[in-house]
DNA sequence: GCCTTTATGAGGTCAGACCACTCGACTCGC
DNA sequence: GCGAGTCGAGTGGTCTGACCTCATAAAGGC
């Protein structure tokens, strides 16, 4: 009989301590019971608490976990919320577990071309009218903005949100959204020159007319060139960036790590 | 002039309170100086927060975050460790995200396809030998354990991580590692016939093969395949718990969720 | 009417006590 | 001598209840 041990087979023992999975699994119920839906705020904590027979620091230990997979946002003075927009799966964490397994800057764009060049070709099959309009919109915003960099990026980002969504596979959208925000963490606006941009238009215009077409050959192989081309217009930054560091410049206060 | 909202561009403000975020980042640093590595044991709770000058709660709440991450584990009496192993990104956050965002089981499988079979092709390119003679032991390992199903899915699960290795690619193994966790979600162990393991063994041995000819187009069409057959393996299963449960026996006391 | 002040309710932090788990050292009986 | 049971130190887990900060809406002053 060898000692049935209970606990079932073997791996992950682990695991949050009790209460905080009891928290975790209490919000899962109520999501999955439609209690709960995005963009919806839970009870204020030393109500909830008091309701799950627990103490709020638990609680809290239980809400900071699902902050921390993406699944709530927590808004000081506010309240707490179901996450809502695009589902974010490790986001922050890419980076650090860059930092402990040290991810190379090649490597996300590895695997960001792949994600993002198969769900171009999956748009170019399953994309609906209604994307085709948005995506059409966004370039042409691309081009008004040509000179406002700030702006530009916004329609860049919407333009590829777009595509994710007419892929029709939620889960690849989520990892592009995972790897894109990892690789330029915020900052890094890469604001570069009007001429890029005026190329990066131009590319994109290229694409939106290749799943317009339902070409999905054609629309993953131009995103795969796009993308080609992002990472090396990072790769010369990040060469006179590292130029400007040696000179003993460094007006970015260190900020360049990741 | 659209009123406008001050607070910098747009997205992210929310980010976690400060002392969150410092704890957070005094660990990244720790790991970004080489004062930690994976395995390693941080200080005691109390003894920590005392050397941060925060309280014990607050370095609690930063931990219970990177754990979240996957990037610390917690062992209740133990102490508190940098993780190790193959890095994982979401893991079990992909679990509630699907039920928040009503992941289908097939857009994983869509996903896992993309990534194990670009892996697959990587490894025919990058693997080296020493990955070749891991992969060999292992498919050797599946025919030697084709009567154990609980065996023999260990060294499914190696073969696969292996491949992930051989590749050359960190980022897209922790894909891999997010996606097929959330897939068969622990249990659901799949036992299925002894005849299925023989086929799926044949099929681990042919991608052997092609990745050791450094053949990468049919090392990927062959991890496809087998991809794709997990997946209807999987599919037929769920019917057939379906019916079982409508039958209304129900030995899995309803742990089929998930 | 518009700006400032105040009140309220939400999350954030703190301190200290106590509980639960792990593991190694110690003791005891054989 | 050696295994089994016991105990204790170390470490994470939880609780309590007070106080701080932030965001927002209501009340007041100009």
């Amino acid at each position: 009989m060898k000692q049935v041990t209970s606990a079932g087979h073997d791996a992950k023992r682990e695991s949050e301590s009790r209460l905080t999975t009891q928290v975790v699994n209490h919000i899962r119920e109520m999501i999955e019971k439609g209690v709960l839906k995005p963009g919806e705020k839970i009870p204020p904590e030393r109500e909830f608490a008091q309701k799950l027979k627990i103490s709020r620091a638990s609680l809290r230990t239980g809400i900071g976990y699902m902050a921390a997979m993406g699944i709530m946002k927590v808004r000081h003075g506010v309240g707490t919320f179901i996450a809502e927009g695009p589902p974010e799966i490790g986001k922050s964490s890419l980076g650090l577990l860059g930092a402990l397994h040290g991810f190379k800057s090649w490597q996300m764009f590895e695997a960001r071309l792949l994600v993002e060049g198969k769900m171009a070709a999956l748009a170019a099959e399953r994309g609906k009218e209604e994307h085709f309009t948005v995506l059409a919109e966004e370039v042409a915003e691309m081009y008004a903005t040509i000179d406002a960099p700030e702006e530009y990026l916004i329609h860049d980002v919407r333009f590829h949100r777009t595509i994710a969504e007419a892929s029709g596979n939620p889960i690849l959208a989520s990892l592009m959204e995972t790897i894109s925000s990892a690789l330029y963490d915020g900052r890094r606006k890469t604001v570069g020159l009007s001429k890029s941009r005026k190329d990066s238009a131009d590319l994109h215009h290229e694409i939106y007319r290749a799943i317009r077409r339902r070409n999905p050959a054609e629309a993953q192989k131009l995103m795969e060139r796009h993308i080609e081309r992002a990472r090396q217009a990072q790769e010369d930054e990040e060469r006179s960036v590292l130029r400007a560091t040696r000179r003993g410049k460094n007006s970015l206060n260190g900020k360049i790590a990741v």
